[in-house]
DNA sequence: CTGAAAGCGCTTACAG
DNA sequence: CTGAAAGCGCTTACAG
């Protein structure tokens, strides 16, 4: 149980209006409860006449089912619970969207829950879940999760869908974006927009898509026969602000590049604001890719060439593979890499030389 | 019940694993359940020792406490349904972001539906939140719902808080933004940059939300001396594509508008891309206000005049004005105007005579 | 085809 | 301070 957490609540009223039950339904047509039961699961077991003076009294009085009850006797539930770092990064309200969506359709309901990247919030935030029982959990885990952490509060047999962050040990099935792939892409267009210093830009070296996606820009590089140079891998934390005020470490060595591959475009948006500060013209003077085409891409000025990966697609996906586990629980983990495609922009056009 | 959707999936394995419950803890501590559910649930009476012992098995045996068996014995309910249009939108992302985070720091989960914009959808996904016995709504009303519907489906006595829009006989608490204010305020900074031209476009009249803003709009005109010309109230859908298509109507009239307040930025946005389609500069040759301060506005070619208004803060209010209505059920509706203020940038420029 | 009984996991008076 | 009993709203064998 959480200590911490206070609150629920009374139903309105000071004495809580009684809800209508199937007791209420079954006194008032003069059957069982275990009738009305059986018409509220539609089984064909009843007779005709029965059920529509079930059927009759049910919309008299306005009954609602009490799937909660249901479920805790019938030892199931409904729900599934989605877990994200922040809702307002576009590309995670996107993703959230499909995957409430597709729940939607499937009749299960979406449990929200939000950790601001932070492992502890994580913690909590899925003790509290718990407590309400999903069938299963879609994790976007936090930056720094912690694997045993997770696997303690969740518990042994859970039904979990990583997203987005593989997590080292864990055995969860996980969907991701093709990160290596994209990351290849972008860095080959701008190998054929003449480009031949190309830095890489923002992200964590720690976390896995930032790994990911280094070893694509790498692969790239080293088939165009570039070098790799490591003053030009460049660490930041996927905002805007800190990606603007790092701008200047691309240009603190002897050779400057002339375009970056940016982990995100979140930190491509940042890095354009650094350099245009600096009187450098992303797109003119200096090329720039993004990775999630958030919408701010597009209008972004000059607009990001960037690589699109569909997310409220992958929230369908997630849910689907989600569903799918819960239909067979002792299969192997699934991996799941989800294709991206190259969506180029202004911000990437060739230099004048 | 719900007869369209199927699912509600067995716990995971063939046979589901019992969770561990207050009784096994009873059994293995030998105390009644009784005991064990006070120890829980925190009471001062149950003995130190006693309590200890029960602790140190309630973690050996990784208990999980089952919230929705509590909630249905106290009847009681610790979650609360966000309803909203569409996720994808920046600003109702933002929204239900402030909503959670506020709703999680009482303990309360948030249960997430979306309409998109379908009246239908939304009785629908109404009603199944409705079987997971939420606390209250809170609800951004898909355009054109039917107040009676509402009522129908969610009960009498139900909590609901409205957010955005106002619904016609509805008497359920309402947040919403100063548009009146806030239109005001552009359309005021409009005339003072030397616009005496200047047309309402987007929104449909029918909605609560353009209504005020038109209104705000036609204050600051006859504030200043100028007319409302009724060939300058253009509606259209709230999106960018129909925006951009209806640019034309303002300037079919003999006299032409030098300047627009859009009903939000969306709109705003689809009006930039339709003037610059028709060589018309936005900001340079004729000069646009949205509403909302979605993140795109400030990275828009040129940047977008606006106006703010916080979702994430509005969502934390609304949350907050929920639980308020919950600890009093019987008091008078609320109605909470939000204050909203003007973001100046250079799609309002004063244009060059 | 229908009903009586037991039970999901918890809590709450009520005794003692 | 602790336990026995009843019950939240539902469903599920089991009889008949």
């Amino acid at each position: 149980m959480n200590d911490k957490k206070p609150a629920a609540s009374q139903r309105a009223g000071k004495e809580a209006k009684r809800a209508v039950t199937v007791t209420d339904i079954a006194q008032a047509v003069g059957v069982s409860r275990a009738t009305v039961s059986l018409v509220l699961r539609g089984s064909p077991l009843v007779n005709v006449d029965t059920r529509a003076k079930v059927e009759a009294e049910l919309r008299r009085q306005r009954y609602v089912y009490n799937r909660t009850a249901a479920n805790l006797r019938r030892r199931t539930s409904s729900s599934i619970a989605l877990v994200i770092n922040d809702l307002s990064n576009p590309f995670f309200a996107e993703f959230a969207s499909g995957v409430d969506e597709a729940l939607g359709e499937k009749g299960y309901v979406t449990l929200l829950g939000s950790t601001s990247e932070s492992p502890a919030r994580q913690q909590a935030v899925l003790s509290t879940l718990m407590e309400h029982t999903p069938t299963g959990f879609i994790l976007s885990p936090a930056e720094g999760s912690d694997t045993q952490a997770l696997r303690q509060v969740l518990g042994v047999n859970a039904n979990v869908l990583l997203f987005n962050r593989e997590l080292e040990g864990a055995d969860w099935d996980f969907l991701t974006m093709d990160n290596q792939n994209g990351a290849y892409l972008a860095t080959r267009h701008l190998i054929e927009q003449g480009h031949r210093d190309i830095a890489f830009f923002g992200g964590h070296a720690a976390s896995s898509s930032c790994h990911q996606r280094r070893i694509g820009y790498q692969r790239a590089l080293s088939e165009a026969g570039l070098d790799l140079r490591q003053d030009w891998l460049i660490e930041s934390a996927p905002n805007r602000l800190e990606a603007a005020a790092r701008t200047g470490e691309l240009f603190e060595g002897g050779q400057r590049p002339s375009a970056a591959v940016c982990y995100n475009d979140t930190v491509a948006l940042g890095l354009m604001l650094g350099l245009t500060s600096r009187g450098i013209r992303p797109g003119a003077d200096f090329a720039v890719t993004g990775f999630d085409d958030i919408s701010e891409a597009s209008v972004a000025v000059p607009p990001l060439t960037t690589l699109t990966a569909d997310p409220r697609e992958r929230g369908r996906q997630a849910a689907s593979l989600l569903l799918q586990r819960l239909d067979n629980p002792d299969a192997a983990p699934m991996r799941v890499v989800a294709p991206v495609q190259l969506r180029v922009r202004e911000s990437s056009a060739a230099l004048p030389r």
